[in-house]
RNA sequence: GGAGAGGUGGCUGAGCGGUUUAAAGCGGCGGUCUUGAAAACCGUUGAUGGGAGACCAUCCGGGGGUUCGAAUCCCUCCCUCUCCGCCA
């Protein structure tokens, strides 16, 4: 959520930033909807006052043992009053909230303009791809050729967009998640968590899927409802809302494994074969609570350790900053990084790295103690996926093939394989 | 699932219709003392919203109700703890 505050009185200027994503603020309708929460607002609260004062009178008077039927008599009708005035002020106020609950965060100004993932832009690529003698395989051959990786299978159990593994395959996606904390937890410093996979809605509100992308989600037969987790980002980063955290706590780091549950609802015909989207997937993810002056760098620092999981695997990928329209609704910035498949002849999404600023933070109540001014101010979020365990698994399959349908296992990932070089 | 006890500021915890505008302690901040620190002592210290400001309003798990007036009474939901039962 943006700061009402910045909204109300800098309206022009934050629609200018928001169309930058192509996002209509209604500035007028705002604008008239504000001026009404004022004057219904002013109103309220005098009423109140009023009936605060006289109540204090009503008090002292029976305490001097003196009649108050008078007294009591003048407030007849007062109450309707105020009880209308509250009620109106108070869907005003449901009214505004659901407004800027709705308006994605501004972008940072070094984000680059564009409207699709056409014109996100190139930072730099480490790697090089390697040369096939034969062409590659997509990783779904390979899988299916190897036996172990069965859509048909998982089609039968549950339906389309899942997939079972068994045998080497199912350990070499172990074997990566555990390389992926090992690293996190041992070299770059995060914390290992585990939480819940089901959430309630407050949580998704407060990282921001709520209450726009509700259709993205798997939401559970219940009241109040729970819902899947689409990402560690939710349970994780909620660890911190209503909390006000001790400056010399932070940075707050944590490295989180979970599946994800996305219903994938707007995406058929997209990537419809194969494990690359998929509605549950494996991931582990990198969040930090921060000081405001501290997230920009510590937003490099996330990317960097996501990036040095890709290195230690020596599987090529770029990055890329994400252009304006491209920026998810929640963050300020975003840097993706791109593996090479060889398989697809493509660089796709395997980790996407955001810095959320104040906007999540807003939401969740997430707040640190400022010991210059020893007041609790908002903290900054941020994460990024490190990595996406079911992509890279892909992404390994696909660049370790040996050309006669075998995979040779990354040297990083020995000793979480039993003493197995080669799967097939 | 059965029985009981509770949810109050950063934390502990008192308050159970009207001088409570939420006591007290801890912690935090400032000061005295000290070469420095600790201890001790003195002072200070909740959050959110509105207003240029003096100030005003709201907040005692969530929602609703009774009342001139609710942290306090009533209804409802959620959560925590203790005992019993069941269970990986």
């Amino acid at each position: 959520m943006l700061d009402p505050r910045l909204v109300r009185t800098d309206l022009d200027a934050v629609a200018k930033q928001l169309a930058r994503r192509g996002f209509q603020l209604d500035t007028a309708a705002f604008a008239e909807l504000e001026a009404r929460r004022k004057a219904v607002q002013s109103r309220t609260q005098e009423l109140q006052s009023e009936r605060n004062a006289r109540s204090k009178s009503v008090g002292q008077a029976k305490a001097r043992g003196e009649d108050v039927t008078p007294l009591l008599a003048e407030m007849q009708g007062f109450g309707d009053e105020l009880k209308r005035n509250e009620q109106q002020l108070d869907a005003i106020q449901r009214e505004l909230e659901d407004l800027l609950l709705n308006i994605p965060n501004v972008l940072d100004g070094d984000v680059p303009d564009g409207a699709s993932d056409a014109d996100n832009r190139e930072m730099f690529r480490w790697g090089e791809p390697r040369c096939f003698e034969v062409p590659p395989k997509e990783h779904f051959d390979l899988g299916t050729a190897l036996g172990g990786m069965d859509f048909e299978a998982a089609v039968k159990i549950t339906g389309s967009r899942f997939v079972t593994l068994q045998g080497p395959l199912a350990r070499l996606q172990r074997a990566l998640t555990q390389f992926m904390l090992d690293m996190h937890t041992t070299e770059h410093g995060y914390v290992e968590a585990y939480v819940p996979f089901m959430v309630n809605a407050d949580s998704l509100r407060g990282t921001g899927q709520l209450p726009k992308f509700e259709t993205d989600l798997f939401k559970l037969v219940r009241d109040p409802p729970y819902y899947l987790i689409p990402t560690a980002e939710v349970p994780v980063t909620n660890l911190v809302r209503d909390e006000i955290v001790e400056a010399d706590r932070l940075p707050l780091k944590w490295v989180c494994h979970t599946p994800c549950f996305r219903s994938e609802a707007g995406s058929y015909g997209k990537d419809v074969r194969g494990m690359i989207r998929q509605h549950q997937f494996e991931k582990v993810e990198l969040v930090q609570i921060t000081r405001p002056e501290d997230s920009s760098a510590a937003h490099e620092a996330l990317t960097a350790h996501a990036e040095a999981i890709l290195k230690k695997l020596d599987l090529p990928f770029r990055r890329v900053v994400l252009c304006a329209g491209d920026t998810g609704f929640s963050s300020a910035k975003t840097y993706d990084l791109e593996v090479w498949l060889p398989g697809q002849n493509a660089y796709r999404e395997i980790s996407s790295c955001s810095n959320f600023r104040d906007f999540q933070a807003r939401r969740l109540r997430a707040r640190w103690r400022n010991p210059d001014t020893g007041k609790p101010e908002l903290a900054h979020t941020l994460n990024g996926s490190g990595l996406a365990v079911g992509r890279t698994l892909i992404a390994v399959m696909e660049n370790y093939q040996d050309g006669e349908g075998r995979v040779v296992v990354p040297d990083a990932l020995l000793p979480y394989m039993g003493g197995l070089r080669t799967i097939g």
